[in-house]
DNA sequence: ATGAAAGCGCTAACAA
DNA sequence: TTGTTAGCGCTTTCAT
């Protein structure tokens, strides 16, 4: 990335342009710009000549005229919720990091649209734009896409308009947590679900059903509680479903973070974790990896995710085809301390 | 005549330039300008015109092409650090969240530049920089000022180079957690620190210090835990305070995670909060205003710091001004349920 | 191997 | 009020 000296009218002072260096060296402004990419064809003298004249003057092209003038942008715009649920989860802020190493590596510059519900997004400052997730914005997708600007989505599986994503399989996490909890002896089971306005959320809570159905277990309607990923309503969930007569042996949550929470509150109520009730949460949050109990859960590669998606972009720019590439990334069951055969009087 | 095509160009996506819109609206160029300026030399019903054009071709203005003609850019630059115990905290989070939201406002985009290491910042693409905080990046900070581009520092009082900066009263916080424990009865008070290469967390020990000193308290060396912000590193230090033999009644910690973190050990390990010991937090995180038990902390006004420090960006980048601006604003005590008289027995 | 010159898309005089 | 036009600094033909 070449760093140049802003243009502002605040900024007093007059920089040194190509045409100052090319007096200074005696060349045309020709020469000079062929100098500064590297061109071939400058006879080896007259470069070192211009590169003299560049460090004499201390010369520093304007980044804004070479991209007017035809150069290439460096930088990648990032469209993600502002909604707090999902801005402050472990979700978004993995997602934010790790496409900040990436481009860091890539040396791109990151734009960064945190997005409430204006679809004011000026794409004409990025090469390409990857979506994180798509929640009530739709139609900025939608013309992002129809602008022709290179873009993939992660974490969403989308059909409509025809555009490349990286998800996850959160149908096959539903189904493997839930699985892996009948497979241990475990027959009520409750489910607290996230915000069920995502579709992770939607494919977990499929995942859960489907595994129950081939298992030919019935449960009561109250045993799956609408959460939103937040603790606050995990643990409303979790009080209302321990208020009633018949309790679950085991909960999965579609969350970490809303597994911890329910985890804390069987602590608090001297409910044994996992002798008393299984708890499984989904993320892998490291988070929650030490401790006296560490959760099981269901490990979803966020990294992957984001590093696959950045290089279909990539290619996308480079090569301008528009090709589409869809990719469903596996999850895989961690298993922790949290989960145990159910109680035998059960 | 294959060979003969004009290469880059016609596979360049082409948007609708200013030009088009005039076009389209039946103006001058001139005029699609004014508009886009707001100049309110505009004829109403010809701006309505030009108006309807735009949305009609999803013209965006280039602005690289803007930039080079003198005009404005609409956004700027937050930079931030992207080391784990940072960039995952509450603090950084709540940074970025409203610094999104206060440019929605102001109708700015926002370029993120999480920074690692490396000194490539390019602030060619923005009219101002906010840093939170300035931890191994003294000198991009140095390079920015020196550029010319105004900025303003956020949670860190930077004495060199000469910048705006807005910042917490860290000190007083310390200072009035500690004060209140003391007032309470408590005489053996132990302090988990934050990260202490950062300015904060210096300053919350300073203040601790300082409390300790006027009402005339020694401790032993111990008391004082070296942590980082991380609730892994708040358990492993309340983990050792709990196993020597002089042990606190009391502990103060530079942040509500690691405060939440302790509490929950002592959950584990059946010490009553506060009957038998208190904790004290920082942060007022709202995450930990709920539940059975509420953290006694010190709210920081982060979202006011984060207004603030744009409002004096906004003047200076509008004024042109080179006035230096400097706040520190006040903490607050919140006190929650886990505080208390220390056991008579003590 | 080099230079002249035509834009790139926009802003802001200056004219009308 | 509006339009015309001269740059802004650079890249890239095209001619030499």
């Amino acid at each position: 990335m070449l760093n140049s000296l802003p243009n502002n009218k605040s900024f007093k002072k007059k920089y040194p342009t190509i045409k100052d260096v090319a007096e200074s060296a005696g060349v045309s402004i020709a020469t000079v710009s062929r100098v500064l990419n590297n061109s071939p064809l400058v006879k080896e003298k007259n470069k070192l000549r211009v590169l003299q004249a560049i460090r004499k003057l201390g010369y520093k092209p304007n980044i804004f005229a070479q991209k007017l003038a035809g150069g290439k942008l460096e930088a990648i715009g990032l469209i993600i919720p502002g909604y707090e649920g999902i801005f402050y989860s472990y979700y978004a802020q993995e997602i934010m990091r790790e496409v900040g190493l990436y481009l860091e590596i890539l040396k791109k510059d990151l734009f960064l649209h945190i997005f409430w519900d204006k679809d004011n997004f000026n794409s004409n400052y990025v090469e390409g734009v990857v979506f994180a997730d798509i929640i009530r914005n739709e139609t900025q997708l939608r013309r992002v896409v129809q602008e022709g600007v290179p873009c993939v989505v992660i974490n969403k599986k989308v059909k409509e308009p025809p555009v490349s994503f990286v998800a996850i399989d959160n149908e096959q996490g539903g189904f493997e947590a839930t699985k892996y909890l009948i497979e241990l002896g475990h027959k009520k089971i409750a489910h607290i679900t996230g915000d069920l306005n995502t579709q992770c959320a939607q494919e977990r809570l499929a995942g859960f059903r489907k595994a129950l159905k081939k298992a030919n277990i019935t449960l009561p309607g109250h045993f799956i509680q609408e959460g939103n990923f937040s603790r606050v309503q995990a643990r409303k969930a979790i009080d209302f479903l321990f208020q009633q007569k018949l309790r679950p042996t085991a909960v999965f949550c579609a969350s970490d973070d809303m597994a911890y929470e329910v985890v804390l509150y069987f602590l608090e109520k001297k409910i044994k974790v996992p002798e008393e009730v299984s708890v499984v949460g989904f993320d892998n949050n490291p988070q929650y990896l030490y401790g006296p109990l560490t959760l099981t859960t269901i490990e979803q590669p966020l990294g992957e995710m984001v590093k696959k998606g950045l290089k279909i972009l990539e290619e996308n720019i480079n090569s301008k085809s528009k090709l589409i590439i869809t990719k469903v990334l596996p999850t895989r069951l961690i298993v922790g301390d949290s989960t145990s055969y159910p109680p035998s009087s059960s």
